[in-house]
DNA sequence: AAGACGAAAGTGGTTGA
DNA sequence: TCAACAACTTTCGTCTT
């Protein structure tokens, strides 16, 4: 047997500038450094501290050879909240083979069998067990079916166990629970997709949904940053096949809209389609009304309300909307 | 003819007594 | 628990491009 890991043999340097090509937001420098050992991302450019609290990840012991390296490494495959037993298991093949391929002997071949069995009954011991088995196949079908990459779909999967433990899901629907934690997941990873949509996907109505969210947050106590709207623009723009520029442009116009104190008390969903929409009409890559609501999932009415008070308040003159 | 506009009535959710 | 309320939707007739 083979038990070789693949170890990265990477040195601990401190700075990892490897890691992404992160953009600054303040001067669009993209020369953003991780300094781990200090837990803090640097923009290059200006200075500026974009998040002061990073865990680093890396070992807290250290190494000076690879044999070393393996030994102290306590790193298995990693656990999966999205397979109902975290993909800890050990899973007994239904071939009458070993690993060379060769038949087993009958006595050991009953053996398997029995072990075979039990394997089938335990995996599924519990009714917090067959519960989570449910849950995880639909939150590999919900988030497949909306997109959502996998480590929201692991928090979310995170999220159902805490839900699980506390007792929530008894007496709702697996299902309504299981998008309202991927809801909270989009959420929290500021990547929010409307609720209607979610609830669309799901064969949960957008009430119960809405509750067993609420009731998450409250039990869970998790605090999620408020959405907003600008969390939406690169996801519509690129529906709407919109150029960066726009994009860029219609930040901008929220940024403008917020300070004046537009955006309070209102839909994040119908502020960023007015937002988008004026946008795209100052770079000459206009956008049909409808085909915004469209995508905002608002109607026309309101991308048109919140596009006049933006247009009022900023003094963007028809002169300027071309 | 399509898109934009605005008025008016209806809807679902929040708030405060 | 209920009414008041703000935001949003639906619907529809009219104006603009």
């Amino acid at each position: 047997m083979d038990y070789t890991r693949s170890t990265e043999k990477k040195k601990n340097t401190g700075i990892d500038s490897s890691s992404k090509p992160l953009k600054c937001p303040e001067c669009q420098s993209a020369s953003v450094v991780d300094d781990i050992t200090r837990g803090e991302s640097v923009c290059g450019g200006c200075g500026l501290v974009l998040s002061d609290h990073r865990i680093d990840t890396g070992a807290e012991w250290r190494a000076f050879s690879a044999e070393e390296s393996d030994a102290r490494s306590r790193v298995g495959a990693p656990v999966r909240y999205t397979i109902h037993d975290k993909g800890l298991s050990t899973v007994i093949d239904w071939r009458d083979r070993d690993i060379s391929g060769r038949k087993l002997s009958p006595n050991r071949r009953s053996e398997i069998y029995r072990l075979r069995r039990w394997q089938i009954r335990s995996r599924v011991h519990s009714s917090m067990d067959r519960n989570l088995a449910q849950a995880m196949s639909e939150l590999e079908r919900l988030s497949s079916q909306l997109g959502i990459p996998g480590p929201t779909r692991e928090l979310a999967a995170l999220l159902y166990r805490k839900a699980i433990v506390r007792k929530l899901v008894r007496g709702r629907s697996i299902e309504a629970m299981v998008a309202a934690t991927l809801y909270a997941a989009c959420r929290i990873r500021q990547k929010p997709r409307p609720l209607d949509e979610v609830a669309d996907s799901s064969r949960v109505d957008r009430k119960k949904l809405g509750q067993c969210y609420r009731l998450l947050l409250r039990s869970l106590s998790i605090k999620i940053p408020l959405s907003s709207p600008i969390d939406y623009i690169s996801r519509f723009a690129s529906e709407l096949t919109l150029s960066s520029p726009v994009q860029l442009r219609t930040v901008e116009i929220l940024r403008q809209s917020k300070t004046m104190g537009l955006t309070i008390g209102r839909d994040p969903l119908g502020l960023a389609a007015a937002a988008i929409y004026i946008a795209s009409i100052m770079l000459d890559e206009r956008r049909t009304q409808r085909e915004i609501a469209e995508v905002a999932r608002v109607t026309e009415v309101t991308v048109r309300n919140r596009y006049k008070e933006i247009v009022k308040k900023l003094g963007i003159d028809s002169m300027n909307l071309g």
